[in-house]
DNA sequence: TACTTTTTGACAAGTACTTACCCTAAAGTA
DNA sequence: TACTTTAGGGTAAGTACTTGTCAAAAAGTA
């Protein structure tokens, strides 16, 4: 990850604000555009890297990775390698992930909710995103 | 807000990834840092625009205007202005915002409970954190 | 031998986000 | 008169995010 610089004036106030805003301490873990659909993904089970590309396919392989990093060092998803050639990753969600699955299941009906007033609704029932 | 491009290549694909994702499509409304921050202020009731300026000190006022109209156009706040001197604005939660009401419980929850394993908890209790 | 497969790493370049600073309007107050 | 207040607008500059392209490693297959 990029490093940030650590004195910026939002890095200070950051350190007071996420004791007085708990969505500001979440957005802190999961915020950003690709955790969470990462991490919706997972929620079906643990998945290979490969499998995550193609599930997601409109993020590029640097972004894939680097928010995994991120959710790894977080520990939000474990990731499991097998030292074999060609190399074989699997992710999936840590029991501090599998804790955000009300957060992503909320995420997923409002969005349902929200597609179905149009007039070719998006989704049709939570019951097209498997849950493990 | 910035334009985008609107011809680069994750474009086209969210277009079809907005129909496959309920994630993303959620991410495409209330994604990014400040939203999500926004909206769970506004959850306690309408609020000033000063007041919300208070209540997430560590936000400039470029992010706050800008985010405010962004949730306006996207049909999820209100913004009610009295035509006086000096300007009396007040923003609150459209239904449609309001029903991100258990998205936005379901965040601040897991934050309680994540913060709470901390030696120094960094939150209570959800009472600390009134809603209307 | 040449090509394929899988999971990344490195780097350069472009796009978007965020900040910092200065400015306004018009009434009320000192 | 001078200063304060509220809700922003404008511009420039800095920081972070995202993309695109190139590359590796080592076994298996044509």
């Amino acid at each position: 990850m990029t490093k940030v610089k650590e004195s910026s004036t939002i890095q200070l106030n950051k350190q007071t604000a996420l004791q007085l805003c708990p969505i500001t301490y979440l957005m802190e873990k999961i915020g950003g555009y690709w955790k969470p659909i990462i991490l919706f993904h997972l929620l079906s089970g643990s998945k290979r890297y490969s499998e995550l590309k193609k599930a997601i396919p409109h993020v590029t392989e640097k972004m894939l990775v680097q928010h995994l990093k991120q959710l790894e060092s977080d520990g939000l998803v474990s990731r499991v390698s097998l030292p074999v050639v060609p190399p074989h990753v699997t992710y999936s969600l840590s029991d501090k992930g599998m804790a955000l699955r009300p957060v992503l299941h909320a995420m997923a009906n409002w969005a349902i909710a929200d597609g179905k007033k149009m007039k070719k609704p998006l989704f049709r029932t939570m019951k097209e995103f498997p849950v493990k």
